[in-house]
DNA sequence: TTCGGTTTTGCAAACGTGTGTAATACGCTG
DNA sequence: CAGCGTATTACACACGTTTGCAAAACCGAA
């Protein structure tokens, strides 16, 4: 059987005062004031009884419960593990606490339903804000609407939803602009390596910059569709296409690595044969031979940036805005331009 | 201004009956019956005014919440995501929610306040149960007993914790296995890429298997210690060591590709020159070049058992157990052996 | 002592839901 | 129609905390 918990009623009973009054103390109630040697006294037996308050019922007297939800997406994302890890930490340092839950594909019949059914769920819990990563799809906004229902703050990542306050990352901008680096280096035939640009999505906003870069010098555009196993599906298709294309950009780094081995088992060299292109800047990317070009996405920055929107919202401080973060290319060894950033380089 | 939420209350007043008998009638109670007509009308209503329980006065009711709180530890090591989003999706399947929280390092003065402090936190949110990712450390199941003071179950995983079930995984015979594979091979000069194995944790816990097999034949055991960025860390000691050894064992798959590049810079080729092992089995590990040989870490199923147990302790039908899993070497082709497992490669 | 003012404390209601006990309505049998 | 059993509903309280309002206690001054 378990421990019954404290209450303050036990505190006030055994001081013979009134449970408000240890309530007050514990507060600090600035309305009402608690004498000194009383509010010592409090304290002294709250700590001897080792005493927690039931946040539930504080929650549910006040109507905020410090906790925030956050909804990511698309598991598969070897990136979703770094990114809700960078939330964590930024939640911590404001001292609110995360119902974190992933949306997109598993345990709904379809995306839409599971997603919305997170969020009645995580405001049924009665969180205080919610915090949700965007795919940037028509529609989107109307769905996060009706789920949410007004009930709370709303912050959105990743991509802008009408209506919403959010942190946006320009994902097509990225990809235009390495596209652009890849034509300028002289290749023509250049592959992408993600979801068709048609769709909703990070890869298919990624694909949407490609395909414009492309597009305005007269080039054409080629999408190579992977998989949710990164890696595994860069090596399949590299091996497929061999040396049809001579750039890849990859949607992530870790395909990026599945097209190394692809290509390396092919005979075919990177860069000096063909150009690749990562996107994600994880750990592992200066490190990997050649070193890989990709184009950074702020993961940490993201959270940051989330959080401190929320926190504003919350304390009434700002009402809407889209906050934008700039994505860099950093250019390290896999286009072999022989331009390499030595500030992107470990050593 | 946000909307005023809807109450069983409201519904009651709609349709001229208590509240009591909306509450049952959605609750579908069994001691008391409602009418096959009510509850329809009882329903109806909540569809038309899409109603939403209050989960929090629920659980302050009825002392349950259906949520339970996570608290994952060393927010550097890569797995760290991984291993979160498996217990998201364990918890999912269940029909749990899940309050997350990283301890280790951040925002606390020493590691102890800051688990403890999160621990408190969560059990005054009201959790029904606690998933801990624990160290294996002397005092550890101490510290946990005092600051969850029996409110709630606890389950551990990675390292079994006395007095509480959990799900253990055997680090130090996995690198056990691991060095008697290498020296199997030949090697004699073996360094291990880790934590001391004084300490606790994974790292040193594999050190320990590490220590157990070279001293077991006679051999000098050496530990490199590796830092939180351990990508570059590996990178960073393979350049210092250079062929000081022969084969190398990894604390982590991340650890290892900085390997591959340090003693690529320096000529070294692996497998030829040095074996390296590698700890995870991540998805970038089969298609690095050579393809990383490496001791599989089951993240999803320790996620899995670990829900399977808190929902068997919280129903009354388990009372303490512990589940240990198997980790098995997995041989690919960077310890040259040349009896790769082909099971062990994607193509 | 009495008064006014300030500081400290207590009472009671409220938040939304569940549940034990009591009350009512309904249907059946004699 | 009386009586009984059962199916349905309602009342009231509990859960732990906050908070507006009122009461009490205290202090100093007249």
């Amino acid at each position: 059987m378990r421990k019954k918990r404290v209450t303050i009623k036990d505190i006030a009973k055994t001081l013979g005062v009134s449970h408000t009054t240890v309530s007050r103390a514990l507060s600090r109630s600035k309305s009402h004031m608690v004498s000194e040697v009383t509010r010592r006294r409090v304290e002294q037996v709250a700590e001897e009884f080792s005493y927690r308050p039931n946040l539930m019922a504080k929650g549910f007297a006040t109507g905020k419960t410090g906790t925030l939800g956050l909804l990511a997406g698309e598991s598969y994302q070897e990136q979703a593990g770094t990114q809700i890890e960078s939330f964590l930490r930024a939640a911590d340092e404001r001292n609110f606490r995360l119902l974190v839950g992933m949306s997109a594909e598993w345990g709904a019949l379809s995306p839409e339903t599971g997603q919305a059914a997170q969020m009645e769920q995580f405001i049924s819990s009665g969180i205080d804000g919610l915090l949700v990563q965007t795919m940037g799809d028509e529609g989107e906004s109307e769905r996060i609407l009706s789920a949410v229902d007004d009930q709370v703050p709303v912050v959105t990542f990743h991509y802008p939803a009408r209506g919403f306050p959010g942190v946006v990352l320009d994902f097509a901008a990225g990809f235009h602009r390495a596209t652009e680096h890849l034509i300028a280096l002289g290749h023509r035939r250049i592959g992408f390596l993600g979801e068709n640009w048609e769709g909703p999505g990070h890869e298919a906003a990624r694909g949407r910059g490609y395909f414009k870069a492309m597009t305005e010098h007269g080039l054409h555009p080629v999408c190579l569709p992977v998989g949710r196993q990164q890696t595994e599906s860069g090596y399949r298709l590299s091996r497929e296409v061999k040396d049809r294309f001579t750039a890849l950009l990859c949607c992530s780094d870790y395909t990026a690595i599945g097209v190394y081995r692809g290509l390396g088992e092919s005979g075919i060299r990177v860069p000096d044969d063909v150009a690749v292109v990562g996107s994600g800047d994880s750990d592992v990317s200066a490190f990997v031979t050649p070193a890989l070009t990709t184009q950074s996405t702020p993961t940490r920055g993201i959270a940051r940036a989330a959080m401190e929107l929320m926190v504003k919202i919350l304390e009434g401080r700002e009402v809407a805005c889209q906050i934008v973060l700039a994505s860099n290319l950093i250019v390290r060894e896999s286009c072999g331009s022989g331009a390499v950033d030595p500030a992107a380089m470990p050593w």
